[in-house]
DNA sequence: TCCTTCATCAACCAGTTGGTTGAGTAGGAG
DNA sequence: CTCCTACTCAACCAACTGGTTGATGAAGGA
C-alpha cells in the first residue's frame, strides 16, 4: 500500500474490524484485551489491528502496568472529511452548472460529451 | 477484502492514484484513455482501478461507441461522511464530558482511567 | 523468588492486490 | 471487408494482508 498519510488512513478503516475497534474505542479508551473480547479472532490479531490504526494515526497506546490502554484519535478525521468535502463540493458545482446550461438550452439538441475541462492536475 | 460497502468504498480510496482519478472525475466526465494518460502505467492497469471504484459504487461507465466514459457518482461519499461523523461527534462529545468532569473536581485527585462504559456493541 | 496476566514479536501461510504482457471484443473509418 | 482505436479479459507475478502458533517481555501478586 501506498506510504502517504491519507492512504493510510482509508486502508486502515477499510476493514470492519478495525471500524468495529474504532466505534468501540469513540464510546471510551480500553486495552487490547478488552477491544479483543468481542471477536473469535487471537488477541495477537487485534494487536496487529491496532498497530495500522496507530500507524494510521487513529489511535494512540500508553501503558498503565502490563495495560496498553488504547485511546482513540479524533483529530485524523478531519483529513479524511476535508479530501471528501473538497471532491463532493466539486463534483455538486459541477452538476449545478450542467443543469443551468441544460435549463438555458434550446429544446432539443445534439447530445454531447461534457466539453475537456481545464487540466489542472489535482493533489490527491 | 470484506465484502461490505462501507468496506469497499474506504479500500477503493486507500490508493493516490485512485483518489487522484476520483479528483479528476470531479472536474468532469473521462474516458479510461484520458485517465490513464498522466500516469506511467498501462491502460489495463487504469481499467483495473476504474473497476475497483465501479464496484465501491464511487464510479459508473456508459459506453459511447467505442469510448467508455467514465462518471463520479458523489452520493457514495454520503456513506463514508455519515460513518465518520457518528464517531467524530461522540469522540468530541465524549472530551466535553471528560472536561466537564475534570472542571468539576477538586484540584489533585488519582489519575483514573475512565470507566468501562456500557459495552454497547456498535454496528461497523 | 516463581507464577500469572497482558501484550508484543517472529515466523509462517493462504488469499488479495497492483502491476505486467498478450489476446480478444466492439465499433467507427477507409 | 480490412484496419485502427478504445477498451476489457486472462494469466501470471511479486508484494502485502489478516490470520495463525509459539516464544518473549514487562509488571504485579504469592
Amino acid at each position: 500500500m501506498a506510504a502517504d498519510a491519507l492512504s493510510r488512513v482509508f486502508a486502515a478503516l477499510a476493514d470492519p474490524t478495525r471500524r468495529d475497534i474504532v466505534a468501540r474505542l469513540a464510546v471510551g479508551d480500553a486495552t487490547v484485551g478488552e477491544l479483543a473480547a468481542p471477536y473469535d479472532v487471537t488477541v495477537q490479531a487485534v494487536s496487529k489491528h491496532l498497530r495500522v490504526l496507530e500507524d494510521a494515526g487513529l489511535v494512540s497506546r500508553s501503558r498503565e502496568a502490563q495495560r496498553r490502554p488504547v485511546h482513540l484519535e479524533a483529530e485524523v478525521f478531519d483529513l479524511m472529511t476535508k479530501w471528501i468535502e473538497r471532491y463532493r463540493r466539486q463534483a455538486e458545482e459541477r452538476y449545478r452548472r450542467l443543469d443551468d446550461v441544460l435549463r438555458s438550452l434550446p429544446d432539443d439538441v445534439p447530445p454531447t460529451r461534457p466539453a475537456d475541462p481545464p487540466q489542472e492536475r489535482n493533489p490527491s
